[in-house]
DNA sequence: TGAATCATGTAAACAGTTACATGATTGG
DNA sequence: CCAATCATGTAACTGTTTACATGATTCA
């Protein structure tokens, strides 16, 4: 098959070799998020726990790190917004050339299939290394979320994707669709599993 | 959800805290293979390609530097085959030690949620930045992408979980049967994007 | 002849992570 | 009083990746 490599908790990331020219996961989600109104480091951490985070989530000091760089490459420009009761803080903008790099990451387009790194999916397949209820409880747990996340999801839903509203809410729509059809996924195979490791037990 | 990186260009991979006597995911994905039985450096990296590729996929180099640091640890055993068509090789097997760690990183479980690090739902996220007919074009060469998967995993299927196979089949099962479901799920979702997004167009 | 397979490894780079540091202000 | 929020950043590390090197043998 393919794959990338990535990961969370777990995972680890690869190391592809950047076109160079091309922006990485992260600059490209920082700029993205810069791209829709002026933002700061910590406006941006912000979003990304309440939005992207669902698919990509760099850490705070990530975000603090790539601000100065896209600066720096022209793709966004610094102010400073001097506050009373808050410390100062620097916002951001998007530049043309930063929306034009981004733009071209978004057409580049994944060059392979799917990144598909699944430590949790390496742990059953090796299932068989420990007894069918250890498995079983990953699995439950995997359920839960799925099924919080589709309660979650349903709730931002309407919010989104209404006929008249603005075209980058619908493309939001169309990921927060896939979310809900991803965990269904899960939860339905979930429940398939659970039957399957029952019947190892017994 | 979450992530991992790769790329081939694009997604890279995080670092996370290994609990120090916790298993990385590549020591453990070499470590199950293992477990299998016999196999050397070369072996290893084909069977990543033919079976647990799909959510996991260490680089050649990375599994060559991995397999001397779990005979160092204790966790397999090296024996040298000498062959005379072929270079000598070096075969690895597991020790009662190896298949304990394995154990206790199958049971540590996934710490959080879902990786979901996607930089494809990052470009559809922004896909306003471009055409529609751009992104449109991505989600084909996924739905695409998909089909491919699903009639390679039927093919395979019916090699497992029959009635009577041994436990670490029916496991292979499970993992096979998420996939199906997973690339269903990408079928389904693609199609309806592609329909919102030719609304989008027109 | 030359490409593919078998077989192993080194070196350098990379994107991103955790942990830590600092400090004012608000709210319970 | 103390925890949480606002706000930014540095330092050290990690797991993994790409690129490269080497060499014999099989197969078209």
């Amino acid at each position: 098959m393919d794959h990338t490599k990535q990961q969370r908790g777990e995972g680890q990331g690869p190391a592809v070799p950047t076109p160079s020219d091309l922006l990485t996961t992260t600059e490209a989600a920082i700029l993205g998020l810069v791209g829709g109104g002026e933002l700061s480091g910590y406006d941006l951490s912000r979003s990304v726990e309440t939005g992207i985070g669902m698919f990509w989530s760099p850490a705070q000091s990530g975000i603090y790190a790539v601000l100065p760089r896209l600066v720096e490459k022209g793709y966004a420009t610094a102010r400073t917004v001097v506050q009373e009761r808050r410390p100062d803080k620097q916002v951001y903008r998007i530049t043309d050339a930063g929306r034009d790099a981004l733009r071209r990451w978004i057409e580049a387009g994944p060059p392979e299939p799917d990144p598909a790194y699944n430590p949790f999916l390496l742990r059953v397949y090796f299932g068989a290394e420990t007894s069918p209820g250890v498995v079983a409880g990953h699995v439950e747990a995997r359920r839960r979320e799925a099924e919080e996340r589709i309660a979650l999801l349903r709730e931002l839903k309407p919010a989104l994707g209404d006929v008249g509203t603005p075209a980058s809410e619908q493309y939001r729509g169309f990921v927060l669709d896939w979310g809900l059809e991803y965990y269904e996924a899960v939860v339905r195979w979930a429940d398939a599993t659970l039957a399957g490791l029952s019947e190892l037990d017994g």
